[in-house]
DNA sequence: ACAAAAGTGTTCGGGATACACCCATGC
DNA sequence: GCATGGGTGTATCCCGAACACTTTTGT
């Protein structure tokens, strides 16, 4: 569809996406299709920009055009612009399939997002390859440099974490404080006192207990919590 | 003296360097020689990036050619990339003197540093103009976005300085107490009790008092610290 | 003597950390 | 009754914030 004239050679954006699904922090990865070659590899969603378009916008178009994602709040996080980034002998084969300018150099503007991944179950685009989730305790080798890319993006999120109003909608509108610490475990990738962590909570008067109660547990069932609505700050 | 071919004409580099003079923050500008339209504007030191060239190397070649300042530290903070953010009125002329392609759209990463002004006098380069330190309350109106440039690098310096060893190295070898807070105020820009700022200075065992004081005042004397040597960290 | 900055201690409150036992439920 | 996670309180330390008077020097 769009001419090669409207495509700027040199520029991409990389997103990399992380998702809660309530126990672990997972990333949003592109398996391409078997092209015929064995040419089997994933890699972040992230495309070449357009001419005219800006960074965000098309950050937005890429995470809607690779794995159907929208509404996402991407944050910038740091430009990659090795002049061999690209240059990898395991990417040869498919820039050669993929760009017109294989040998082009590219650097690329690299996002973030954190999200539910109950909210985002990503359809496969019929022309990317496949979107999928996995642990980030499992990445595999991934295409350029984006291991080093996701890593960074890693570490970005760890230390900017937070527990704000954001935060709370990676729960379901009722969560037990358990499930909170283990969003907050998950992420920040380090253990939490129990006692103390619900102290902080309750410091912080983001939440309010409900009369409801698990169900269907094999112990004590938890009490649910919800955020507290704006006029409810009173 | 660089081919036309060895430039990219979309991606360039920008730096914003801070300088303290012991009392107050200056930024870094260059400003160009009139060159006989009435054109006389200041802006950031910046420049296309060169085929081959990695970012960080560009920033300090950027640096080294416009400013002639070698050694600095910079940090990558922000990538610049709004489609017009070089389609002003106020810069056509330039773009037109100095571009190959005056039209063509360019994303600019962004990076800051902070250092000692009296170790970095700018040396005015004779071919692109002159060099000179702005105080951060007097800026003028800038080239391009180079203004909004400078205010998000004034947010991520003020955000994560701290008085690390690299911050010491603001002040000469012997300094007052006093010094180092005027220091912290002139970058933070905001007010602090003396009393209890030193009582954080002495709980950080980062300097040590020698026998000196200040000579020539028309005051009490205020004792001379210095930073602790490496082997009295025992 | 006076101006000007240097230097110094205490109190209070909040938040981080460490730590151990009983409780409610399903099976 | 037992396994499983739910739920709770106290003591300590460190830090940040607020706050006012005496000291030393040059003129």
């Amino acid at each position: 569809m769009s001419e090669l004239k409207d495509i700027n050679p040199n520029i991409s954006v990389d997103c990399v996406i992380f998702g809660f699904d309530g126990e672990r922090l997972n990333v949003l990865l592109i398996e391409e299709k078997d092209i015929g070659q064995g040419i089997l590899r994933k890699r972040l969603p992230g495309d070449l920009i357009h001419r005219g378009e800006g960074l965000d916008e098309s950050a937005d178009r890429v995470l809607w055009e690779l794995a159907s994602l929208k509404n996402v709040h991407l944050q910038q996080f740091h430009t990659f612009g090795d002049p061999l980034r690209v240059n990898a002998e395991k990417d040869r084969k498919w820039l050669e399939l993929y760009r017109s300018n294989p040998k082009e150099r590219v650097i690329t503007v690299a996002y973030y997002a954190l999200v539910k991944m109950a909210d985002f179950v990503p359809n496969p685009s019929s022309f990317a390859g496949e979107a999928l989730w996995v642990d980030i305790r499992e990445i595999p080798e991934l295409a350029f440099d984006h291991n080093c890319i996701v890593d960074v993006a890693l570490t970005k999120l760890q230390s900017h974490f937070e527990l704000n109003k954001t935060a709370y909608e990676l729960l379901p509108p009722r969560f037990t404080l358990n499930q909170l610490q283990q969003l907050h475990e998950a992420i920040t990738q380090e253990e939490l006192d129990k006692r103390n962590f619900r102290k902080k909570i309750v410091r912080e008067k983001m939440i309010e207990a409900t009369e409801e109660k698990q169900k269907g547990v094999l112990h004590k069932p938890a009490r649910l919590y919800r955020i507290k609505s704006e006029d409810s700050l009173a």
